[in-house]
DNA sequence: AGCACGCCGACT
DNA sequence: GTCGGCGTGCTC
């Protein structure tokens, strides 16, 4: 008989092993869905290992072996690498393996649904011609010959009564199908640029190397590195090879995916976490069916079923949002560097301002360097520091200094266009009461609730919770507030009195929630419906407006006052991509930077655009603390409803751990979120896999013991606050 | 999770 | 003698 070992999904035990089963006369493979009996009830689990073994055995087991119900599909969903990267991951997060496979598929596909939701349209195809053919219906029939199948909607939509005609007469059949992504066949259009020389070396260094090795292509913002991109893509597309294409949030690129799709047409895959099921199903298929040739999306996309992959870029490979914040907590470039050596094909990771830990490899020589210090239009923006201090002390407002307004004001009348970023949404953040001092604070997290003007509205954006902005002090009745702190609405307001002509565009998080709002209100700013873009850091990034001469950063040192360790990282990157934005056409750039402390050493070097410098700087107080890359983090949260639940099992924790780790810091408590509280401990250590074992040493102590709070683990974290 | 099993007290 | 309330433990 077969022995089959399946995974199985189990909402409260997180089953990181195998159950066997009987195969019965099922046709079984590694890496397929299959039904099970389970505990009285039906699950999906999927399958492992598949042994043939002797009846007489099978009646040895301790336990009864149940039969498989149903096996699901009929070739392996997860193939033989995915498979393998699985097992890597599961070990590498510290994550169950079925989570693992989550991860991996399109939510049509994971064991919770089953196969039944997959969405069928109607299609109609030729069948035979007749006789008694009117002229108009011997034509529609002809056609539908050519195209050999047609979507019903549509064969209908083009020729009304006499579409159904023929199907009543049987010329023609409905079928059903399973539905997928609609592509209209259509070749790439746009013909390359000449390349300049600086992308003619990059090219070359990166071909240089035929086997596997990672690149760190660190090109200055407009130094073209799209067009080195696509020139690497179309050469492993001609040797029949496919290529994925990572990019940090898809709405915040779209002009690297037009591109993309402007060279290559229909052979482009887009895959992104805007897509509803449906959507990404489809895309899913197209590359499990070889269909297309390239992808072009976001973390997630790095899981695609490839079988033959050529070359992978992932664009701003400094980016936070390649790195997933719940189980299994993976880096994207951790996933992709390995599906790089499994394929042996080269990976470039690519940024302006490259996270220290990737540099700190490529100049060691781990990864190929390969600089583009250059931009195409030979200029770069021009730099002013605002001391804010200084402008708020001769009666600026404070969040506009004059330098700045001037500036705006010039660029108008030079129909030229302006971008603004102030990091910070709503109106003012805080709200406080004049006599008694109180602010109020989320119900749910420990945080001060933000004020929303244009709906009067106090926002939480941790949770989300709202509640309508309270007319006296719930403390002590006064009804005098003081608003502190500036977000985008109020800058809005403000540049409204200022410049009551100019026309803008504010893009945050409150502008852009409906699908496909990012999109249009680009759309709108690209065609000059509006002289100021103004927003939070989703428009630091990636934007490419050649009629945008100014760039003004509001707060540049917003950042800084965080407690991150990579808050000093995070100010430079914001700064230097956001430069970016300025003077990338004919038009010279400037950049207007305000700060409170416009010394510190992220804000000097991003203004003089010195990442190397940055780079040398930063590293020496990641090694005086022993942060990354001189160390791997690990960080442990213990949470639960009752703060004295979550404090005893951290304390509890950290004494066990004591002294296993180089450094251990905490407990620490963080802020209350959504009703729970919350500590964390962090551990330190050079070595990543004793600290994994560490890890996974106190996960199981703690399940063992039964303690109430849950524990969420990260190895590897980005954010620490 | 969710269900069976078993231990023990209350009640016919 | 038996019914049922809840704590415990297992799931191929």
């Amino acid at each position: 008989m077969k022995l089959v070992h399946v995974y199985i999904e189990h909402a409260a035990m997180q089953l990181n092993r195998t159950f066997a089963y009987d195969g019965g006369n099922f046709n079984v493979q590694r890496g397929m869905r299959a039904v099970v009996p389970f505990h009285h009830r039906e699950l999906i689990g999927f399958i492992d290992k598949v042994e043939e073994i002797d009846d007489r055995d099978a009646a040895g087991f301790p336990y009864e072996l149940k039969k498989i119900v149903d096996v699901i599909d009929d070739r392996p969903l997860i193939c033989d690498e995915l498979f393998e990267l699985a097992s890597w991951m599961s070990h590498y997060y510290i994550a169950p393996m079925i989570s693992c496979f989550q991860v991996m598929l399109p939510a049509k596909l994971k064991p919770r649904t089953t196969r039944h939701t997959i969405k069928t349209e109607v299609w109609v195809r030729y069948v035979k011609s007749a006789e008694c053919l009117t002229v108009k219906q011997k034509a529609a029939l002809q056609k539908l010959r050519e195209s050999q199948e047609m979507l019903r909607s549509d064969f209908y939509a083009k020729y009304k009564s006499v579409g159904k005609k023929l199907l009543e007469k049987g010329c023609a059949e409905a079928f059903f199908k399973e539905a997928s992504a609609h592509r209209q066949i259509r070749p790439g259009t746009a013909s390359p640029f000449t390349l300049s020389e600086e992308q003619q070396n990059a090219i070359a260094c990166i071909q240089g190397w035929k086997k596997h090795h990672v690149h760190l292509l660190h090109g200055a913002t407009g130094s073209g590195k799209t067009e080195v991109f696509l020139r690497l893509a179309q050469d492993v597309i001609e040797q029949g090879k496919q290529v994925l294409i990572l990019v940090p949030e898809i709405s915040l690129t779209p002009q690297m995916v037009k591109r993309v799709e402007d060279r290559f047409g229909s052979q482009v895959a887009i895959y992104h976490s805007a897509l509803n099921n449906q959507e990404k199903y489809e895309q899913f298929q197209l590359v499990y069916k070889k269909q297309v040739k390239i992808v072009v999306g976001t973390r997630s996309a790095v899981f695609m079923p490839f079988h033959d992959l050529g070359l992978i870029v992932m664009d701003e490979e400094h980016d936070a949002s390649y790195k997933q914040e719940n189980a299994p907590r993976y880096h994207c470039r951790d996933v992709a560097i390995w599906r790089g050596q499994y394929h042996r094909c080269p990976v470039v990771l690519a940024s302006a301002t490259p996270s220290l830990e990737s540099y700190a490899r490529a100049y060691k020589g781990k990864y190929q360097l390969v600089e583009m210090p250059g931009r195409i239009n030979q200029q770069f923006p021009q730099v002013q520091l605002v001391a804010m201090r200084n402008a708020v002390r001769r009666g600026d407002d404070y969040l506009l200094s004059q330098e700045l307004l001037n500036a705006i004001k010039a660029r108008i009348k030079r129909q030229e266009q302006i971008i603004l970023l102030l990091n910070r949404r709503g109106y003012t953040p805080i709200l406080r009461c004049v006599s008694c001092g109180h602010v109020q604070m989320c119900p749910h997290c420990d945080i001060a609730m933000s004020y929303h003007k244009e709906e009067q509205l106090l926002k939480c954006h941790t949770c989300g919770h709202q509640e309508p902005m309270p007319y006296a002090c719930p403390a002590c009745g006064a009804h005098t507030w003081r608003y502190l702190g500036a977000g985008t609405q109020k800058l809005e307001e403000l540049l409204h009195q200022q410049l009551p002509e100019a026309k803008l565009i504010r893009m945050d998080a409150d502008t852009t929630s409906r699908k496909y709002a990012h999109q249009q209100l680009l759309q709108r700013f690209e065609q000059h419906e509006a002289d100021i873009l103004l927003g939070t850091q989703m428009i630091a990034k990636g934007l490419d407006f050649a009629n945008v001469t100014l760039v003004g950063i509001l707060n540049g040192d917003a950042l800084l006052n965080r407690t991150d360790y990579r808050c000093v990282e995070m100010t430079f990157d914001l700064l230097e991509q956001a430069c970016g934005r300025s003077g990338r056409g004919d038009k010279k750039g400037e950049v207007i930077i305000q700060a409170y402390d416009p010394a510190h050493y992220a804000i000097q070097l991003a203004a003089a655009h010195q990442y190397r410098r940055f780079f040398k700087e930063e590293m020496k107080y990641r090694h005086i603390a022993k942060y990354p890359p001189y160390a791997y983090l690990g960080s442990l949260v213990f949470i639960h409803r009752d703060q004295k639940i979550a404090g005893k099992d951290a304390h509890n924790a950290a004494k066990r751990l004591y002294g296993k780790a180089d450094r251990i810091l905490g407990p620490s408590e963080l802020t209350k979120v959504k009703d729970e509280y919350r500590y964390r401990i962090i551990l330190k250590g050079k070595d990543r896999e004793a600290l994994v074992e560490l890890l996974m040493e106190t996960y199981q102590y703690h399940r063992s013991q039964k303690l109430h709070s849950r524990l969420e683990l990260d190895i590897d974290p980005l954010v620490l606050d």
